[in-house]
Parts: structure tokens; sequence; C-alpha cells
DNA sequence: TGACATCTACGATGACCTTCGTATATTCTG
DNA sequence: CAGAATATACGAAGGTCATCGTAGATGTCA
């Protein structure tokens, strides 16, 4: 129970920009345009198109003290992918997180560091099995 | 080296098809429809066109020898749930499976069981650290 | 001040997806 | 055979997204 909670879906282009804005901070339009150029090919005014809608959907706040706008991720970089994970277990694996996991596993090869990682988590998990996901 | 494979990138509505698809084996429209009024409200027409436009992008086949065509998928479930999966890797996680495998665990309480079954898929990953994943 | 760079605002467009209504063909049934 | 039921085919409409061009405001600098 208790499924869908705050549930944010970005798109293809809002998560491409919230990827920046997670990894450098508050940037301007500019600075999103110019990160994001390596992986878009896209004109300027299209990264600001989108940041204001953005902005309209509450994915990001501005600060418009300066000439140019300073813009700044509102859902957090976990929130996000959970939803996003959460949303992909549903529509594609009947909401079996364990063939998920399998499905990432074998479809990218993890380092070992990650896999003694993934091991840690599932001792943790095992450790307490009760408890809510908060 | 050789990112982007084959890559199915299914829409919602297609794979909710192919969910019915994979579940039932072979179906026609109307069983398709059926099988889909519990999760989504639409309407039979609804449900044709959608089976066409896949069948027009190689999602699926059909066997028209009854008046009443057979659909059948295409793309296996384990092959599209490794794009999608490599896909949200790439646009989510910077490719990073073990943050998504977190991720998933955390989202969704998984049992005892799968949590021995993804035991079970690590313990495999590191027997043999090389290998290609076809 | 005047020319230029930089920025925001915003409308228009095209692609894709989903949905539905309607036309038409086929099959069943009394 | 006539009518009802069941199919397919297909066009049209509406929504969302991403993209770009252009206009106009603001700042910079010689």
């Amino acid at each position: 129970m208790c499924l869908g909670q705050g549930v944010f879906m970005p798109t293809d282009g809002e998560l491409a920009i919230l990827r920046v804005l997670w990894d450098q901070g508050p940037c301007t339009v500019r600075q999103v345009h110019e990160a994001l150029q390596q992986e878009r090919r896209t004109v300027y005014t299209t990264v600001l198109k989108l940041l204001q809608i953005m902005a309209e959907k509450g994915l990001v706040t501005r600060d418009e003290t300066a000439k140019a706008h300073v813009y700044r991720a509102v859902p957090s970089r976990d929130a996000t992918q959970k939803s996003l994970v959460g949303d992909l277990l549903d529509k594609a694996f009947s909401g079996s997180a364990s063939r998920l996991v399998m499905q990432a596993l074998s479809s990218r090869r993890a380092s070992p560091e990650e896999l003694a990682e993934i091991r840690r988590l599932l001792d943790g998990l095992e450790g307490e099995p009760h408890g809510d996901a908060r």
C-alpha cells in the first residue's frame, strides 16, 4: 500500500538538465547549455525554454537578482531516481525488484567494488527485515 | 565499446500490450483489450490501433488466417527489460548499476527469497569476472 | 552616446503518442 | 435472406515535448 508518493516523472530533456544541476549546483542557462553540449546538440534558447517550463512545473527555482538568472534543481537526485526506478518496476517488471536488479547487473558489467557495495546493502536489508522505506 | 545494441524503446502503451502478450502468449485484439481493461480504461479500437502501429514497427507479428487476427510479441521480455534498464541507467544513473540496484531495493521491499536470489546472482558474477554479456 | 554582446520572453512548428469515431467487411443466427 | 454481432481499417483530433527563430530588454565598453 501507499503506492505513488510524491513521484516526479521528468522527461528526458528535463532529466538531462536536472543532472547538470545536481552535478554542478545552481547554474545559469549558459552554464547548463555548455555542460549539455557534449551529449545533446541543441541551441541556447532551447535550454532556456526547457528551464522556463521546468520553473513553471516547479522542477527548478530561479534566482532573478542577476541579469542572468540562476536555476536550482528542486527534486533531489535521490528522490527522482527512486521515482524513475519505481515507475520502471511497475511498468516493465511487474514490481519484481529482484528481476530488475538481475537485468541491471547482467546488462552492465559492474566493478568488483560495486558488487561489494551491493552485498553490503543486502546485508543491511536482511539485518532489519522490518521498518518502512522512508 | 559497443553501446546501444538492438535497443527497443517501447512506449508505455506498447509496453502494456507487450506485457499481455508475454504473459498470455499470442492473443487476438479482444483478448488483449480484455486483459488490459483492469489497468487501462480504453476502448477496443484504441488497442487495435496500437497493435496495428506496433505491427508496422515490427514489435508484433500477426497471423491473419482467422477472421480475428492473432498477435504475437516479437521482442522478448528479457531483451526489452534489458533495454529499458540500460536506458534508465544512462539517463538517470550515469551508468552506475550499483546505484540503480540500491534505489530499486530501497524503493521496494524485496522478499527474503528475492534477496537470496540476488545474492546467488552476485556469486555467479564474481565467479566469472570476464566473458561478455551475450 | 552608440554599437555590440548577452539575456529573457514567447510564439510557431513538427514529431510522436494516444484516443476515438466511423466506415466497411465478414460471420453468425433465427 | 435479413439483421445483429464482431472484425479490420483509417482518418482526425488533442496532448505533450523538444526545437528554433525572432523580438525586445539590459548591460558593456570604446
